[in-house]
RNA sequence: UGAGUUGGCCGAACAGUCGCUGGAGUAAGCUUUUAGCUCGCUCUGGAGGAAAGUCCGGGCUCCUUAGGGCAAAGUGCCAGGUAACGCCUGGGCGGCGUGAGCCGACGGAAAGUGCAGCAGAAAGUAUACCGCCUAAGCAAACUUCGGUUUGCCGGUAAGGUUGAAAUGGUGCGGUAAGAGCGCACCGCGCGCCUGGUAACAGUGCGUGGCGAUGGAAAACCCCACUUGGAGCAAGACCAAAUAGGGACCCUAUGGCGUGGCCCGCGCUGGGUCCGGGUAGGUUGCUAGAGGUGCAAGGUGACUUGCAUCCCAGAGGAAUGACUGUUCUCGACAGAACCCGGCUUACAGGCCAACUCACUUU
RNA sequence: CGGGGCGUAGCGCAGCCUGGUAGCGCACCAGUAUGGGGUACUGGGGGUCGCAGGUUCAAAUCCUGCCGUCCCGA
């Protein structure tokens, strides 16, 4: 199969709640900047797929249409650095003041988090729920 | 030419590359193989005038038909349009504007209850502070003994003062002074007539002196009309499950149920706790009070007929990014069951009709 | 999708139903008591009543439309 190198299938994306709690619930890759926080995990797998979900709320952006295209903003960066990322579950989330930056600015300043994304060591690798 | 009013329309355009998504066709792989999943290719569709706020009205769906009474909420000049409306159109009345036009919660205060601070004599069955008038009565002062003046008593509401508001206006007569007390005109009420479907109107006729009948109902209220309740997380289907149990409590003028209460109606035990178990998928989901064009009817909203078109349907949720060219340099803003309105936000641009002012002819 | 509450001085709240004067506590400023501070007492300043219209003679209050914020239910 020729899978395209810089698509967006839906086999890249974080669908159900339980993906996301578990990437909440473990995050040990993390990278951030005063408007967005990305967490990640590792699913052990090194060919694997990466996979993004995304996290926009009314507090950080009132209005859809801001939150529709920080959103669209996102996927695009993901789209053309996916291939670095393999094996990753990330979770994009946004602060206030993402809705109040330009467009380009925010691009550019995904572009370089994924690049800043590290593992943390202080935390074990297998995740312990703290939540009970 | 300038200023303005009303109605309607548009909401950057084009090309390429990559990416997302619905549909149709087609190749391949996998599986639990009449089916489904994954992925590729070709063709094709892919946000708005407000998609927004959720302020109204419907469709649709379910509930044990929704019947009556009370309550509650909403609407409020008249007629029409509409599936319906609190919307729209036309008309009436009132107000604003030189005008085109615009604005109006615009039923009832002679059913009842309540309200109007301060000021003012008086604020709702009116009243009399300053005034004006009067010398009949009482009292006092003065007196040329004729009277004069003042107070009380009495008359009056023209003038003044207050206030948002003071109970017809102007003129003439009238009077002690005055007063619809009388008259004329205007205004107002009532009845009739005429016109209009009606609201309502009238140099129409008659009648009433007008303290009748002030304001406020976005105070309660009265009258008329409308409203059964919930909402696509409605609901339907498939698979699984709601099993079998234990303890305690409440009781059949009981309990349960989609309506705030009662009657009526339907069902027959109900509630709490312990323990056990399921919360996955499909559908509803877009062909509709639909759009466009033409014709006819109507002042108009709109209706009818014919032709033609198919124009988003996701499910963490699709329209974006980059490059190039052009211009007026791009605002408000993103469908989530669907329509009709209203309200609010909005860079800029276009068209039509009309009004006013100036200039020219 | 449906329903409800709140917005008044720097902060927390009354007043709104039943319309005419905006008040309470803390904080702030000044004075007195003390050598000074804390504290107490006395006096004072400070509010577009979220915004915009409307009703009324008069609106924080009644009505309508917006804005912000918080909380429920499915």
């Amino acid at each position: 199969m020729a899978l395209s190198l810089n698509g967006f299938p839906r086999t890249h994306r974080l669908l159900a709640s339980n993906e996301f709690k578990a990437v909440f619930d473990g995050a040990q890759w993390k990278a951030q900047s005063k408007e967005i926080l990305i967490l990640g995990i590792h699913r052990g797998e090194t060919q694997g797929n990466p996979r993004l979900g995304l996290v926009v709320g009314k507090k950080s952006a009132k209005k859809a249409v801001q939150r529709n295209s920080i959103k669209r903003v996102v996927r695009e960066s993901f789209r053309t650095h996916k291939q670095a990322l393999n094996g990753l579950d990330l979770i994009v989330l946004t602060r206030p003041g993402a809705a109040d930056l330009p467009k380009q600015e925010l691009r550019t300043m995904v572009d370089t988090l994924w690049g800043k994304l590290k593992p943390n060591r202080r935390k074990p690798s297998n995740p312990k729920p703290k939540r009970s």
